[in-house]
RNA sequence: GGCCCCUUCGUCUAGCGGUUAGGAUCCAUGGUUUUCAUCCAUGUUACAGGAGUUCGAGUCUCCUAGGGGUCACCA
């Protein structure tokens, strides 16, 4: 069974680009009817919080990424680390290094200073003299100092590193006992039967040293896939600075969920040419044999055009629903579905899909000038008023087809093109020119609120007339 | 600096020794529309450079350049 996870350290929100890694570790165990884990690192008390952790749980949720079983929180399993440690001790696979801070400092920079690569010593490796007196030691594994360690990578293939380029007796417990990174890293991911590691590759390098790990403790090794980065504009690694990276932020600038995964799961991964992934697609095609080998920048142009693509591919009730949270209540207006019709095919966000709403039902604030310039000329006037009467004299109007009619009464009568009535008639009702088709816009406020408008606009003519 | 990874249109990418180097987005133009948007059509733009291997190289090898990542008693 495949069995992947995601492994956050809650020192903040969910960005964007563990988002994504925490996505292809989904899609993969769902494809295989595998489990997807999710690990909560938070070792380092002084930069966790419980706050981060809901954050991140928060954001799992609005995106429906399920985790299988329980969450694993790895500080409340310092029992286990200390086991495998004493293991390690007991079997001579790891030692106590009396070593200070202080005379490690000193070594690092007596090194750097010959030009040499900062490394361990390896001094107290076999000591077997009497330890110093006041120093807490730490415990460092016995590594291998020679020879090749290979990272059979998924995506990047095999990766061969020199033990003595890299590697030295690194510290899996720190002097008051806590353990370190890569040490819990691969005990937990051995113990929670992870057999499938999909990561960004900036823990490339980190490999090799929880393969030392994992071969301590005769713990078989997973099989690995180092995602490429997401880079920023500048072609750095996306940060938190980099901003809107925090995954909710999207929620707020009115993004669908169905966008965001779609447009993540595209980056660094393709299926041919095929660019419109609904989950159920995703499940069943992703691989991370399609993941691409080469970082890359983050830029939201095609996030745009996908979520206007799954507006308007989403049913009116759902997307009335999801206005409430941008202050529009819509779910009891009766021309809800004309309205929503003719307006999702317009709105990139929920956000803007929420202004264009608030536009068409509520009255103008104000009028553009240059629109009402341009569309008063000539017998502008004459035309709004000629249509507000026929508009009277129709009786009960409910369809946008019959607004249309009225329209059409009116050009015929006078014997004008639509422009002739449609331009002063869309700044009389918005203000503005642009917007939805006329008739749907009057269906949606009624004919008394067309009326009033209609008024309004004639007044506010007649003054600009004496301005002038 | 050591080690490791990467390099196809501005951006996301297809390509797996023989293609007029494809798609998407963006941008531009045209059509549709009373307007704007949508939609449709058309167009501009790419194999980092250099050597090899081969009848033939974006695809394989090497070198160079550029970019990135990583080197903690952080995760």
């Amino acid at each position: 069974m495949v069995v992947t996870r995601f492994a956050p350290s809650p020192t903040g929100y969910l960005h964007i680009g563990g988002l994504r890694t925490a996505l292809f570790s989904y899609l993969w165990a769902r494809k295989n009817n595998g489990k997807f884990l999710l690990r909560i690192e938070d070792t380092d008390k002084k930069r966790n919080s419980k706050e981060a952790t809901e954050a991140i749980l928060k954001a799992f949720e609005w995106l429906g990424l399920e985790s299988d079983g329980e969450i694993v929180y790895q500080s409340e399993r310092d029992a286990i680390y200390k086991k495998y440690i004493d293991q390690l001790l007991a079997e001579g696979k790891a030692y106590k290094c009396y070593m200070t801070k202080e005379e490690l400092d000193a070594l690092r920079e007596e090194q750097m200073a010959n030009k040499q690569r900062a490394k361990y010593d390896g001094r107290y490796r076999d000591f077997k003299g009497t330890p110093p007196e006041g120093v807490e030691p730490v415990i460092r594994i016995k590594a291998p100092l020679s020879g090749e360690i290979v990272v059979h990578d998924g995506v990047k293939g095999d990766v061969v590193f020199q033990a003595e380029d890299i590697l030295d007796d690194f510290i899996i417990a720190r002097s008051d006992g806590s353990p370190t990174y890569n040490f819990v890293v691969a005990v937990d991911d051995a113990l929670m039967g992870i057999n499938e590691v999909i990561r960004g590759d900036d823990h490339l390098s980190n490999t090799p040293k929880q393969i030392v790990v994992y071969e301590a403790l005769g713990f078989d090794i997973p099989n690995y896939y180092h995602v490429p980065m997401i880079h920023n504009q500048q072609g750095k690694k996306l940060s938190k600075r980099d901003g809107a990276t925090d995954v909710m932020a999207y929620k707020e600038m009115g993004y669908l969920p169905e966008a965001l995964l779609n447009f993540l799961v595209r980056l660094g991964w393709s299926h041919g040419d095929q660019e419109i992934f609904s989950m159920e697609e995703m499940k069943e095609l992703f691989d991370p044999k399609d993941i691409n080998k080469s970082a890359s920048i983050y830029n939201t142009e095609k996030l745009d055009w996908l979520n206007a693509h799954y507006i308007k591919n989403t049913p009116n009730d759902k997307i009335a629903e999801l206005l409430t949270d941008f202050g529009v209540m819509l779910s009891s207006h009766d021309k809800k579905e004309i309205l929503l019709d003719a307006l999702k095919e317009r709105a990139k966000t929920l956000k803007e899909l929420a202004n264009m709403v608030q536009e068409i039902i509520n009255e103008p604030k104000e009028y553009d000038e240059k629109a009402m310039k341009k569309a008063f000329k000539g017998d502008a006037v004459k035309i709004l008023e000629l249509f507000a009467n026929r508009l009277e004299e129709a009786g009960e109007l409910h369809l946008p087809s019959e607004y249309h009619h009225v329209m059409e009464q009116v050009i015929d009568e006078l014997g004008i093109g639509f422009g002739k009535i449609g331009q002063p008639l869309r700044v009389a009702l918005l203000g503005k020119m642009g917007g939805p088709g006329l008739d749907v816009v009057m269906a949606v406020i009624g004919k008394d609120e067309v009326l009033v408008r209609i008024a309004k606009a004639l007044v506010k003519k007649t003054a600009m007339d004496l301005e002038a």
